[in-house]
DNA sequence: GGCGATGTAGTCAAGTTTGATTAGTGCGCA
DNA sequence: TGCGCACTAATCAAACTTGACTACATCGCC
């Protein structure tokens, strides 16, 4: 799974409604296309792509207020709304160590219900676990690692960052647990998108650290 | 960076000359098609691609003993051995999370002179310190980080995988500077690469615990 | 001896990603 | 007033990725 397709849909359903340049800005705003695919192209297609297949809406604008070509602004429909809550749940609960995926579901970890997002995550634990001994057991030749020369080291990285992870995890849920951060239907939500007239502090143009190199 | 031209380059250097199906196999040897996007089509792509800009040297080859299309010998060129071997430090050296650029560089890591591998590795965790830093720095607002909300959880998984990171890669160092492995001049290579008639354990068909889902 | 399974080698179309480019608007200013 | 610059918004071609598909040969075996 890429990671565009949640984000995309996530920002579409916090706006409600939202034209292409807001979803890319609101993005942006996350450091998204530092961390992931989320730049201009991608964010345009997978719009078109998800109008296409009815998972969002598209409306044709009048020429914004702004300058630039004509805008056309998405709502997410029904079916929109069903495969955003899968995507995040796939995301959640699979481990495949791709930060980006994992990043997008994290922002979007309180659009579930606190329960599930603990059962996910406690899920994502297990599968990391699962992993690992499926790894060891699987890639280690019966006259030990040794055997592997230099190459055993890539197994040791990827055991050493599934480790890292499942600690992680369990910290989080932890946080969760102990009554952190507002959860779907527990009032005042958190907004993880800019206001109309709001700055973005994180706009593209300079280096960020989650640049490569 | 995507690791396909790394990994081909690598495993076409290692055979002297090799056709597109022994690199994919190969490939298949260590697992890459698990944990990357060698898959045959991006193979193929690649080879053609990077011979097209001179960094391989294709021949035309009589029909193969063993049935199928008539095959197409790869050879690498002196601009291609200088190409690889700057992917193979940059992937080193760089911190960018990406574990199947990661994967790839330890396998080749013994192409390079013992002294360098731990030079670059040095860098390495200096790259993720200086990250890290850059980070919290950045991404922290006046108010605290608790102003971020559960977004806040994102910068926090960054550190933590940075972190566990950094720990790695000292690890490795250390085993390497402790003598371990065999480096380019150090005598018998240790060799990643099947031999014509050696089978395959890790052949594509079945699922391996590298698989997403 | 014919037929399906398996192995070898590569192609292809469809989809995705990327980075550059287009295009319109407003603003400063000489 | 007219030039260049910056911003908004989206498009496009080129490159890359994917997974299914073709094509040919051999082997087992009933």
């Amino acid at each position: 799974m890429s990671a565009i397709r949640l984000l995309v849909l996530g920002a579409v359903r916090q706006h409600g409604r939202a034209h292409g340049y807001q979803v890319r800005n609101d993005l942006e705003y996350w450091g998204a296309h530092e961390w992931s695919n989320a730049k201009p192209g991608s964010i345009y297609h997978a719009l078109k792509q998800m109008a296409k297949q009815g998972l969002l809406l598209a409306h044709e604008v009048a020429p914004s207020t702004a300058g630039g070509p004509p805008r056309t602004e998405y709502e997410i429909t029904e079916q929109g709304t069903e495969e955003y809550f899968t995507l995040l749940r796939e995301a959640l609960t699979s481990y495949d160590q791709k930060m980006d995926v994992k990043s997008a579901a994290i922002g979007f970890l309180v659009d579930l219900p606190r329960a599930e997002a603990v059962t996910l995550l406690k899920e994502r634990t297990r599968g990391i676990e699962e992993w690992r001994a499926a790894v060891t057991e699987h890639y280690v030749p019966e006259g030990g690692p040794e055997q592997l020369g230099h190459i055993g080291e890539i197994m040791n990285l990827w055991i050493h960052t599934a480790d890292a992870e499942a600690e992680w995890t369990q910290g989080l849920i932890e946080r969760i647990e102990g009554g952190a951060y507002t959860f779907t239907g527990e009032g005042e939500p958190f907004v993880g998108v800019l206001a109309e007239d709001q700055e973005n502090p994180y706009a593209t143009g300079e280096r960020h650290p989650g640049d490569a190199g």
